[in-house]
DNA sequence: GCAATTAGCACAAATTAGATGCGCTTTGAG
DNA sequence: CTCAAAGCGCATCTAATTTGTGCTAATTGC
């Protein structure tokens, strides 16, 4: 199917999350008082995200994640393909198929070259869909604004 | 996942080949004796094309499929509408959510607008896609070209 | 009449994604 | 030094989605 995984969701949230802690490290426990998501499954993520580079984590008490680039570095596409691995449209692009012995239609598909030259410039986007351009562009309301009307603030 | 489903791959090899075979109608029985595919789900797949208006059908001896439209006018987006529904990058986008009463995050999602644009360029894509441009990008050699037994192209 | 071929609907099998269980390691606070 | 907060790793279970079949009926040309 043509959608995101709530994954790759949770972790654009919790990227937007640290990007308005600005450097501060966020726990996961932070993350899920602030959006209503699986603790757990967010956890997860995280954690690919930060193998992947994209965050860094700090273990231990008054740890947690943050950002490990500028908000301009990191993008739609980082997080994609940290978390689904590499955007491949066809099957026969998928490391998944070629396992099983990749596709009998190859030799002589018509629709695969056209195909990946689709997939190419679709991964673009995501590449120059960065994390900064997300929060600028969206009707994102940031932390702080937010907490003055929340009963706790640190 | 951002990938597509095999029924579009096959649906997309299907239109190739009644492009091919200009005109005529063509029945799975043929489509699946060029490509090695599973000819009963193949079959499904036009029966939904069908029904969207991309292909026209012809029952009885004789009868099969054949292009509705114009090739020009036949696009992926057609063909991914038809056979995986409107792409939905997001959950809330997708009618399956809704259903569920829809997603908690939404009212201070700071992420959901700017995915939003990020679908429509998507589709936009997906669009313009044409599916002479397919074949006319791909290295496609067309049905009696290849059947001349011809290993390359010149 | 008969064989070829699509239509319709349901269902089982396979694959993928989402969520948890559980124990271990690190680290700052007290 | 102790302890609670956090992250790490891996296995596993469950739910959702996709893929492939079964079966029967309706059409159509020869
Ligand atoms: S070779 Fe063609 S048919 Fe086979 S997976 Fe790639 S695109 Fe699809
Ligand atoms: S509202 Fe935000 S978090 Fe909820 S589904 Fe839409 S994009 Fe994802």
């Amino acid at each position: 199917m043509l959608q995101l995984t709530k994954r790759t969701e949770y972790g654009m949230l919790a990227l937007v999350h640290m990007l308005d802690r600005d450097g501060e490290y966020v726990s996961v426990r932070e993350i899920c008082e602030r959006y209503p998501l699986p603790k757990r499954t967010v956890a997860e993520v995280l954690k690919d995200l930060a193998r992947n580079g994209v965050v860094e984590s700090q273990r231990g008490a008054g740890g947690g994640y943050t950002l490990a680039r500028s908000p301009d570095e990191i993008t739609l596409g980082h997080v994609v393909s940290a978390l689904e691995g590499a955007p491949a449209l066809t099957s026969c692009e998928s490391a998944l198929v070629l396992k099983n012995g990749g596709c009998e239609v190859q030799p002589s598909c018509p629709i695969r070259s056209p195909i990946h030259r689709v997939r190419e410039r679709l991964w673009q986007m995501l590449e120059h869909t960065t994390l900064r351009s997300l929060v600028a562009s969206g009707g994102h309301v940031p932390l702080h604004t937010a907490a003055a009307s929340a009963p706790h603030a640190p």
